[in-house]
RNA sequence: GGGCGUGUAGCUCAGCGGUAGAGCGCCGCCCUUACAAGGCGGAUGUCGGCGGUUCGAAACCGUCCACGCCCA
């Protein structure tokens, strides 16, 4: 096909060439190339502009672009264009994190394939080889990215694991490390038996499973005391039974020491005020080594930890069970405690909350470990702080709450992995128990028997650095001056705690209290287009790449910004999809049809009283809704500054301006000109309006219209402030004139096009002006010779007066009528009663009463019209 | 168990103290020379239930019911 982008720049009076549909999938791609080519998105540190800046929050390099991404780009793409169209230089950096245990996954995956574990090759080797995968497989979702249209700028793209965000992750841990805000620790941690790592708090997604309540007798003779677990298996490392010291049943066990079934083992009964008296038997298990309120129990009264399971969850313990797998175990445990006549109750199954590793699945197992923690109270203090005292601001408001709940209730973070991919702790051990932790730039310990850790870190503490490692932290770059803070964190309020929180908390700590953001603004979910959560195990997951060849990745970006209210989840199908790609559509086609018509961008527009009152009204009404879209950009309401555009275009520019100016354009000459020249400006100012949000389709039009390079690198449009309330008033009355007449055309059946002579009765009123436009609009024809009024309607102050040449359908019309006198009526009725009301007189502010007033008197107006018009119908 | 949120047209959602709205879907007519991915017209709601506050409640308060989410 043709470059329709194109445009002869002297050819002002050729007819551009547009085809009659528009198909996104040939252009958007090159025209996206073309734009990163030109370096529209390259931001400049050195610009005098003042910045604007997001960061993206890092994908994780082994995934591939969801509706979720799609979203939260379309969002950020349409806030950091506007902003560049603003003036702003505006910066939005891509990237990606290293996702640590996922992409270790990935390779050891390949490796199992070859029959290979990653101990075969080694550390080196197998690091090297997830290098090789991340090249070859990796970072699917940059390449979508672009298909999306997002304005990134791709000459800064980083990764977690790059060498200068490697620095900024030493940098910090030593620093973290120097204030005494990591320490090493052993405690209870979350372990997963199948990704054979620690993973932190909230990488554990708790869910409902069947499992099994069984109450054992624990103990001989007198001093027997029955404990209810669901985790049988971990009996074998009991080392107390805990009861509340008020518990009167048990206090004569209190200090005793109890024989600890299918072992040889007697433990001690302990009182401790955090077990629950009202909880089954008020007496529980304590397991220190697998359980972390056990653990506390343990830490309060010196209780041995007795770990009965390796890292894969097989038991350890010498014996019948030993070798068992932790599931194996539970059933055969149950099955001989219940053969000593110790299982005095069984629930099954039993409804409970288990945790399961979010990478994998796996239930995680509660392990007794040596790890690296961030000692988080102080940073998350000064996080929750940023917030509470304004520097930071929570788009919508209400999920503050849900910030101050985490930051506030914070546990300290376990951040090493037993993991080869990441970044390796920089602590070095030496042979006579020495600990020295290695800053950047410093070498590690020479000499015999320095080791260094082997474990590496959590991704989310690479990807917390982001709003400042990838603009060149710990140097004091040029970006980062220019950069730094940046200005929006926008991401899913599922994320708070990934990103959010952290960002949060690094940045304040490692720019000396700068806050990394001084908005987040929290999207909701995308779900299916009946309010489903879509997931990728759940069949109505939909890969947008597919939505987006099929209608336009316009069609997507559009739908997805019309469901984003803030904070509220987004359902999104096909058929809204297709709706948007419809919406592309008409803009494109009245573009085409402005195009034909001689719409211009030339020269200034005409002062006010040269132009015709159609022309002030949709002016004015161009200049309310550039001040309606900024408004609502400022408060993140993308929604509706969404529905604002489409309406505006659809409702008010096509299907009114256009259709009340064709006869203008027909007559020709200068007043064609003229609307023209105001065609070609509320087109201009509306495409660059929506730009932002579908770049593409607009791209190609606004050039094609204005001649210009790119709409990307267009000034955003500003409110004239010119309104015209009376121009506004007029083209009310017109609407409503060629609205009522539509209806009745419509209930008397005339087609559409059937032309019909008219006599139209406008002096005096505000529809004088527009007579051909009216006649236009509603196919009338002048009154030929014999014309006969067989219908006469009234509104607003005119007459039309129709000849259908015959009768017209009566009972239609008197049905009409009817029903219009019904709803007058019950407005009287109810204005009426209103104003009959002391109390409503009395209290109700003014400018209400006297708006009932009006309708009340427009009530009888219509009562005495229609009714008069009732009496002037034939007899059926 | 604790906290938060939501129940408005067939579906998905706006509206959050003064005449119940949108998109999609539905019904009827129409290829009116920009667009059938379109035009014009139309129908559709005890605004979850009950009680209260108010001159006035979909909106505010209480309570119940039903869903959803987060945390434990």
């Amino acid at each position: 096909m043709t470059d329709n982008t194109q445009r002869p720049a002297s050819g002002q009076n050729s007819t551009p060439e547009l085809p009659t549909q528009y198909t996104p999938a040939e252009v958007e791609g090159q025209l996206y190339e073309r734009w990163v080519e030109r370096g529209y998105f390259e931001a400049d540190a050195k610009s005098d502009k003042p910045a604007y800046t997001i960061v993206i929050p890092p994908p994780n390099v082994t995934g591939s672009l969801h509706l979720g991404h799609a979203f939260q780009h379309t969002l950020m793409d349409a806030l950091t264009r506007r902003k560049r169209m603003q003036g702003y230089e505006s910066l939005w950096l891509p990237g990606m994190d290293h996702a640590g245990i996922a992409t270790q996954n990935k390779v050891e995956q390949q490796l199992a394939e070859e029959g290979k574990s990653r101990h075969d090759i080694g550390r080196e080797a197998f690091v090297e080889r997830v290098w090789q995968w991340k090249e070859e497989y990796g970072g699917r979702i940059l390449g979508q990215m672009r298909r999306l249209g997002d304005g990134v700028d791709w000459s800064r793209e980083r990764f977690t694991m790059d060498e200068g965000l490697s620095n900024a992750v030493q940098t910090i841990f030593k620093k973290l490390y120097d204030d005494g805000l990591i320490y090493r620790a052993e405690r209870i941690i979350n372990w997963c038996p199948r990704c054979l790592t620690a993973i932190s708090d909230i990488e554990v997604d708790y869910q409902d499973d069947d499992g099994e309540l069984v109450s054992l007798k624990y103990g001989e003779g007198e001093d027997t005391v029955v404990v209810a677990t669901t985790r049988a298996e971990t009996m074998l490392g009991d080392t107390a039974v805990a009861v509340h010291p008020d518990d009167e049943r048990y206090r004569h066990l209190v200090g005793r020491r109890i024989k600890l079934p299918l072992t040889d083992r007697t433990i001690p009964v302990v009182a401790d005020s955090h077990v629950d008296p009202a909880f089954g038997t008020g007496a529980v298990k304590v397991t220190p080594a697998h359980d972390p309120n056990d653990f506390a129990i343990g830490q309060r009264h010196n209780l041995e930890s007795i770990t009965v399971m390796d890292e894969r969850g097989i038991i350890t313990v010498h014996g019948p069970f030993q070798g068992l797998d932790r599931f194996e175990a539970r059933s055969a445990i149950v099955g001989a405690l219940r053969e000593q006549g110790r299982i005095v109750a069984e629930k099954r199954p039993y409804v409970h909350s288990v945790g399961h590793c979010s990478r994998c699945s796996t239930t995680i197992e509660p392990r007794l470990s040596l790890q690296w923690w961030v000692k988080v109270e102080p940073l998350a203090r000064a996080a929750g702080d940023a917030v509470r005292d304004g520097r930071v601001t929570i788009h919508p408001k209400e999920m503050e709450k849900r910030y101050f709940d985490w930051v506030d209730n914070m546990h300290d973070w376990c951040i090493s992995r037993q993991l080869w991919w990441g970044h390796r702790i920089p602590v070095w051990y030496g042979p006579d128990g020495q600990q020295v932790c290695v800053g950047p730039d410093e070498k590690p310990p020479a000499g015999e028997g320095w080791t260094q850790d082997s474990d590496v870190l959590d991704t989310w503490f690479s990807s917390g650095l982001w709003p400042f490692s990838t603009l060149g932290w710990p140097d004091r770059t040029a970006d980062l001056e220019k950069f730094y803070p940046t200005d929006v964190l926008l991401t899913g309020h599922d994320i708070i705690f990934f990103w959010v929180a952290r960002m949060m908390m690094f940045g304040l700590y490692a720019m000396d209290g700068v806050v990394p953001f001084h908005t987040i603004a929290l999207t909701g979910l995308v779900r299916d287009e009946f309010g489903k959560k879509m997931s990728k195990s759940n069949p109505n997951s939909v890969d947008p790449l597919d939505w987006m060849d099929a209608y336009g990745s316009d069609a997507v970006r559009f739908t997805l910004a019309t469901g984003a209210n803030p904070g509220a989840d987004v359902p999104i199908g096909e058929d809204w999809v297709k709706a948007s790609r419809n919406f592309a559509n008409k803009i494109w086609n009245a573009t085409r049809f402005a195009l034909m018509n001689g719409a211009s961008v030339e020269g200034p527009l005409p002062e006010p009283e040269k132009l015709s009152a159609t022309d002030r009204w949709i002016l004015s009404r161009l200049n309310r809704v550039v001040a309606e879209v900024d408004a609502y950009y400022e408060d993140y309401q993308f929604a509706k500054l969404s529905d604002a555009l489409y309406h505006f275009a659809w409702d008010e520019v096509f299907d009114w301006y256009v259709e009340l100016s064709k006869t203008t354009f027909l007559k020709g000459g200068e007043g064609a000109q003229v609307s023209g020249r105001v065609l070609g400006e509320v087109l201009d100012v509306m495409l660059r309006l929506l730009h932002p949000v579908i770049p593409f389709v607009t791209e190609t039009l606004w050039t094609t219209l204005t001649g210009k390079e790119s709409v990307v690198v267009a000034d955003w449009p500003k409110d004239s402030g010119f309104r015209d309330p009376a121009a506004e008033a007029e083209i009310g009355e017109v609407q409503r004139v060629v609205t009522e007449v539509r209806r009745f055309r419509s209930d008397q059946g005339l087609q559409p096009g059937q032309r019909v002579p008219a006599r139209l009765t406008l002096d005096g009123t505000l529809l004088a002006p527009h007579e051909d436009a009216i006649r236009q609009l509603l196919r009338l024809q002048p009154e030929g010779e014999g014309f006969n009024a067989t219908a006469t309607l009234p509104v607003a102050g005119a007459v039309v007066a129709l000849d259908l040449s015959g009768t017209i359908d009566v009972a239609a019309e008197r049905k009409r009528l009817a029903k219009d006198l019904a709803v007058a009526e019950k407005e009287k009725a109810d204005t009426t009663r209103k104003l009959g009301n002391e109390a409503f007189l009395a209290k109700a502010p003014e400018p209400v009463v006297a708006k009932i007033r009006t309708r009340l008197a427009t009530a009888e107006a219509d009562i005495a019209r229609i009714t008069a018009q009732i009496a002037a119908l034939p007899e059926a």
